[in-house]
DNA sequence: ACATATTTTAAGGTTTTTTTCAGAATGATA
DNA sequence: TATCATTCTGAAAAAAACCTTAAAATATGT
């Protein structure tokens, strides 16, 4: 397990490494975001523990670069104070987790701990695709400043589709996810669900697209403009 | 099962050797492509998985000498980053299958158990002729830099040709296959087809072609200009 | 029970796919 | 070469799949 820490205090860096180092966690420890986004280029990690103060690139700034070259390694944030607008800018921004200084270090370490659940069974707050990242416990979906609450049945939807964002979700898969497997849902369910989700990704004004490959199913991608 | 990991990164590189060897494979560790072709000419291997970005000679390099050597083993194919080219390329060039990094653990053995079924009941991503790359989840026909979306009959009528390519497809066959045997489909239909697929594979300007046979079927060949 | 939010249903519109058909082109045969 | 059968192709019609929306029906919370 692969784990990069971007802190600029060098103190709390050594500790947080030593922490990780003793669960057995291999980690690379750099001091500021430039650094950080270079590192995540060239090698694949299982989380990040991003701080949002850093000298050249704060870690807004990392992570919506990282985001943006679609990488989804899970991230977790460490703010400052416990300012509300700064937890929920880090989740906004696609962060999976945060933590707010000062922090226990058993409460630390299980945070990191269950960020490197393999995925599938991973527990996780977010779930991120694109510039879109969907909270898990609150059926909130984002994209940057803005935010839209969904309902339960579109947001097992978006769940499914950005979920495997690789396999094309057929109409069927949905039902049976969704609907359940004997129910009297039609494939016309699942297109005004699909389309309840376009608007208010459109809303968001976020990149991602709901593609239909006719006959066979839905995918998310992220698209161009 | 022997399995050939061809990736510069040693410490991926170990991973990906822990991975499978933990699962039962037998593998050997390159870290250069001009090594790889060497290994390849030597030894028989069951899968290839074979990194774009290499010292000596590149992960393109390594796949059209493996290729052009006759040699058919499944090779998945590690690109960097999700540009839409490289996939396209690796596909293109012979690759089987693809997997952009970083990517999941479960995802990475999964396809490459997926390249070790065998044959015959391989479970293929993409399936290839000539210079085209046919991808079979999401009906795209690719070439080179250029995509085109199949329709479902479409689809079908190019899998019929291409899964087969020494065998002449007659029309019959066509119509039980993809119309149905019970169907009303007339000769006239499956031509408008081959029509459709004639016209996008021009478009693709691939040097595929789909030649008739009068009063007996159709056969892919891969013309010389 | 009321207001609010969610889900279902249905109808009309749009887009994509499939079929049809007629004329042109090609190939086989005498 | 003339003739006939077969195949090719483009355009248009038909069908199917999909999208969107509004309103009706359900469910949920206060």
């Amino acid at each position: 397990m692969q784990i990069l820490i971007v802190e600029d205090d060098k103190a709390l860096s050594n500790a947080l490494k030593q922490i990780l180092e003793d669960k057995g966690y291999f980690c690379d420890a750099v001091y500021d975001g430039r650094t950080a986004v270079e590192y995540i280029g060239l090698k694949r990690y299982d989380v990040i523990v991003l701080d949002i103060m850093l000298p050249v690139l704060n870690g807004f700034e990392v992570l919506s670069k990282v985001r943006g070259a679609g990488i989804g390694t899970p991230i977790l944030m460490l703010t400052a104070r416990s300012a509300v607008s700064d937890k929920v800018d880090a989740l906004t921004a696609g962060a999976d987790d945060y933590l707010t200084k000062p922090f226990d270090i058993e409460e630390f370490s299980a945070r990191v701990q269950a960020l490197t659940r393999r995925r599938g069974e991973l527990i996780m707050n977010v779930l991120n695709y694109g510039d879109l990242s969907l909270n898990l416990k609150t059926s909130e979906l984002m994209c940057r400043e803005k935010s839209v609450h969904l309902s339960y049945k579109e947001f097992k939807v978006a769940e499914m589709l950005f979920a495997n964002p690789d396999m094309i979700v057929t109409k069927e898969i949905l039902i049976n996810n969704v609907w359940g497997a004997d129910s009297e849902a039609t494939d016309n369910n699942v297109e005004a669900y699909i389309s309840f989700l376009r608007r208010k990704i459109k809303f968001l004004d976020s990149r991602v697209r709901i593609k239909n490959i006719q006959k066979i199913g839905y995918k998310p991608e992220v698209s161009d403009d």
